[in-house]
DNA sequence: TCGGTCTTTATACATATGTATAACAGGACC
DNA sequence: GGTCCTGTTATACATATGTATAAAGACCGA
């Protein structure tokens, strides 16, 4: 008697990347780089090591697609977050911020898996260039909801800012993630807004009570 | 006629300890933590791999001990930004964040190390109080600094000021390291100091004569 | 100059890793 | 129900990796 042979049903061919996407990048979060190996990222998504090379060229070509689906989902959340909020500027600012400093965005996890492509940021052209467009498109949309601000900028004042509030957002995701202790509940969205409202010379914690931190208005 | 054995010197436990540990440093700042093989560490450091278990228990050891180095480092060099630097609270402070945002600080080498440990420090308990040392080092040097302007500060209010100065910082660290040609030469640390200085209500910015992005004094 | 110590090298080993190739079988179509 | 395509599994392979152990030789003191 043979030893069975596995069972399988066939899938499509996006739900089969999307799977192995998936899980390359919670391997990635949880354990590294180094804990994304073929066979680790083939049980996780439930199929047989071999079918990684059916869809991806190699490896490296799956952890490529890995990083771009984590940049386009990050700017993906960010541009959600700006939907459906009131038209005020100051409001739509302070909801992008806070959507940016609060989870799902604000996840250890996704810190590191970030972190984790970090250097191959550096030696692969290609993730370079995704990884500039993910900052830069995340950097004109600050700058957009800025230059909406009933301010008179000076020339090239709104791109500093734009830099300048995008470089606090960030620090404030990596801290805030990893040290989620070192801060209170909803300290690191408040500093978001207060610090930016400093920047930019507005007041963005003037509607907080419709952020979930503060609680609810009454109705 | 065998194959001759190769020669060697001996050295101090301290000169081989830091030597390994450079070379970890070296090559996870140029290829991520899956090039930091003990083999290639070995090379690297002039040794042959053996030694490496000679000096430390085991490679996750010299992870360790390679992670305390660099954040030892980089609390060192923003130590050293403050010496010597005249009195004067603002200079102080200016001294020290452009410090943080030039080279070899601001080093895209540097930042790839750091993030190629950012998984290790969740789930290494020794390497996370390592991390929270050091950011709570650099952020109370900060505080410190802050405190000593001109100003009368609300409770708390130096405290969200140092956290929002230091992810402003982080941020610019990472963004100016990893995308030097999205910035203009000495345009981070110029977006530090007038960021901070909005933040804290001060003009950082009034004696950067003496800084070396904006030239030096005339005698 | 000669042992002795212990740093350093050399070798071995079990396992893990990415990749290549062939066999199998699910399911659509006639 | 039979046929064929190809998604999927199974197996093999060369190499890389961390670790363990023994042998060797560099340097110190006599």
């Amino acid at each position: 008697m043979q030893p069975a042979r596995r069972l399988y049903r066939r899938e499509s061919e996006e739900n089969r990347r999307s799977a192995l996407i998936a899980a390359t990048q919670e391997l990635v979060a949880e354990g590294g780089p180094e804990a994304a190996t073929v066979r680790a990222i083939a049980e996780r998504a439930g199929v047989t090591p071999g079918l990684i090379r059916h869809y991806f060229q190699s490896k490296d070509e799956l952890n490529r697609a890995a990083y771009r689906t984590l940049m386009d989902g990050m700017t993906a959340k960010g541009a959600d977050a700006i939907e459906g909020v009131g038209a005020g500027p100051e409001e739509r600012l302070a909801a992008f911020i806070a959507a940016s400093l609060r989870p799902p965005v604000l996840d250890a996890g996704a810190v590191v898996l970030w972190a984790g492509y970090m250097h191959k940021v550096r030696s692969d052209a290609d993730l370079l260039a995704v990884h500039e467009a993910g900052y830069l498109a995340y950097r004109d949309t600050l700058q957009r909801l800025i230059e909406t601000l009933p301010r008179a900028p000076t020339p090239g004042q709104t791109r500093r800012e734009a830099i300048a509030c995008n470089a606090l957002i960030d620090g404030l995701w990596v801290e805030g993630s990893l040290l989620p202790g070192a801060f209170a509940p909803g300290e690191v969205v408040t500093i978001g807004l207060v610090t930016v409202g400093a920047i930019l010379g507005v007041d963005l914690m003037a509607n907080t009570a419709l952020l979930p931190e503060f609680g609810r208005m009454p109705t």
